[in-house]
DNA sequence: GCGGGAATTGTAAAGGATTACATTCGACGT
DNA sequence: ACGTCGAATGTAATCCTTTACAATTCCCGC
């Protein structure tokens, strides 16, 4: 079923069928008309691989994460494939495996696939294998990476905004003092949330104590040994915020562990809003990182690159605070 | 960067290049060696278009599954990329949402990229649907799915032995009153689950008692408020096998809910051993799906599908118990 | 050294779309 | 009625491999 058929059927060229099939303008509305009904009889669908061939225009679009195992990315995977589908493109993704040497290597991959645009959401994006891409004409966009973000079109996402919102909320119930679980600072987003929280603190008044700030390894694990570590201060934080859920999850296990009480005793806050941060004891209280709008405004971003068509907003994405129960007054403090 | 251009650097004909590329034999070894010698100096990747298009091989598979969002499958989806990733495959994968009608969507669109193979793990495989692929010259595998079985390739789990093991755990820690929380037996899965926990207390001798075999909606949810109704018998059992993980931790919120301890006073089992298994408090114990494995086979039978070549190992895969600290012996029985 | 069959290698068509360029159509002004 | 010009459509080259078939080379026994 080639595209010869419809067009004898449609009595055109076989021209004239591509450009309907492609949108151009300057066919007849008659002609547009005869031709989709043709498509529509023969059930015609055009052949990717001779289009990608003769066009360069492979409608396939390329998605690379660190990691699909991490409750973070399905969401982002899921409103990205649902965007492409609707237009027609189909997504092949990879991860790297917060490994930079893979990165090089996805990035090839979808170069040899010869994917229409490429958009990244790792921990660390290597320069040099993301410019391979550029080199190949293939336009990259980024999600929530600062480092790049001037070489590269980005989706930015302002920490900032999620941690005054918590913040107000603690401070709201009465707490004052607020302990921060932090990610190993090398990483490129735990550094952001970190410094985003601090301003937010300092943006209240709120004296920074380092003594209350532990740091973990962004999973359960590590966020179980900060808290511990807080929990070890004399005086302790009556609230803590932690860099992401996991280590939340982790410092709700600590409590646990030490008998104190959530949200009673004390008051835990995470970031991401993981699925896990509702089926935990007590549901966490969390930030949600807007991955659904950061994956859809990447899409456009893309679709823009290839498309050369239309504007993107490209004001700062905001995380906002979701109210669970791991979040109380303190002690001695009654509810209003 | 084409055939050509091999071609004239290694002083053959192009079709000599292409054997060479896939790999025909009655090459000679000297000719074989010069042509590879080309291609690694000139950087040479053949264009995946061009091949689809005259050879209809892509080298794409697809992956279709019931839900991204859904934790059991990013392990799942990870084994398979990596093993076609490991033969130069790329692998499309998309989701039906649980919904038959996108299933049939799904097919489509893979047929429409024309993937070599396409492998299905959904909870309703939807005959009409697949019937299409296969009309199409396509192969199908079906995983974990037991009423085409017959009429597809399948990789089979075998239920029975990871209960078996599960049940023998339980006894072994002296209980004997040991409940279920079930699924919505519509779902294929959730009722082979559900045969295989009872066929498994039969062949120790133990009644099944129906009042301690609840209904959940195989979420969290649903996993609460069966186990409420678990706990509101009387006699209620010690122990609680959950037909998956996600409502093995409804049950533990239940229990923490109702002020029971996990496990001093209930032990809890869940199955998938999916990453939040390991995370809530205290640490399930739980019956581990092998899903990279259930992955790694359905490849190997796409593999031979597209093919034609070598022998896949069919014995169905067996899950296996995970201990970790949501069993313990019942009250009143010491521990050894 | 040569005939002949097997082993290698080469030639050119085919696969299904897009697109540069050529052609035809249609409307309009005069 | 005709020339003109823009709009609409058609023709055929092109994208890059694979592969059927043809041509050549190789090797061996005689």
């Amino acid at each position: 079923m080639d595209i010869v058929q419809v067009a004898k059927r449609a009595k055109v060229s076989t021209a004239t069928v591509s450009r309907v099939l492609n949108e151009f303008p300057g066919v007849r509305e008659k002609t547009v008309q005869r031709v989709q009904r043709a498509i529509a009889e023969l059930n015609y669908v055009p052949n990717p691989n001779a289009r990608g061939l003769r066009a360069r225009r492979t409608r396939l679009f390329g998605l690379i994460v660190s990691d699909v195992n991490n409750p973070f990315f399905p969401e982002l995977i899921d409103a990205f494939e649902a965007m492409a589908a609707a237009e027609g493109i189909e997504v092949i993704f990879t991860h790297t495996n917060y490994d930079p040497h893979r990165l090089q290597n996805c990035v090839r991959r979808m170069i040899e696939r010869s994917v229409d645009a490429i958009a990244v959401m790792t921990s660390e994006a290597e320069e040099e294998a993301l410019h391979q891409a550029v080199r190949a004409g293939i336009p990259v966009v980024l999600m929530n990476q600062r480092k790049l973000a001037g070489k590269y079109p980005n989706v930015p996402v302002e920490y900032t905004a999620g941690f005054r919102e918590a913040l107000e909320h603690l401070l709201s119930l009465g707490h004052r003092d607020i302990g921060f679980i932090a990610g190993p600072q090398r990483l490129n987003s735990a550094r952001g949330r970190k410094d985003a929280f601090t301003a937010a603190l300092k943006s209240h008044g709120i004296h920074v104590r380092s003594e209350w700030i532990a740091v973990g390894d962004m999973r359960v694990e590590g966020g179980r040994k900060a808290m511990d570590a807080l929990l070890a201060q004399q005086p302790r934080p009556t609230a803590v915020v932690a860099t992401n859920d996991l280590m939340a999850v982790g410092a709700l296990q600590a409590a646990h562990a030490s008998r104190i009480q959530v949200p009673r005793d004390l008051s835990i806050i995470g970031f991401d809003d993981l699925p896990i941060a509702s089926m935990v004891h007590p549901p966490l209280s969390t930030i949600r990182h807007p991955r659904r709008e950061v994956a859809a405004r990447a899409f456009a971003l893309l679709r823009k690159a290839v498309k050369g068509e239309g504007k993107v907003d490209d004001s700062p994405l905001q995380p906002h605070l979701v109210i669970r129960s791991s979040t109380a007054p303190p002690l001695g403090i009654k509810r209003h």
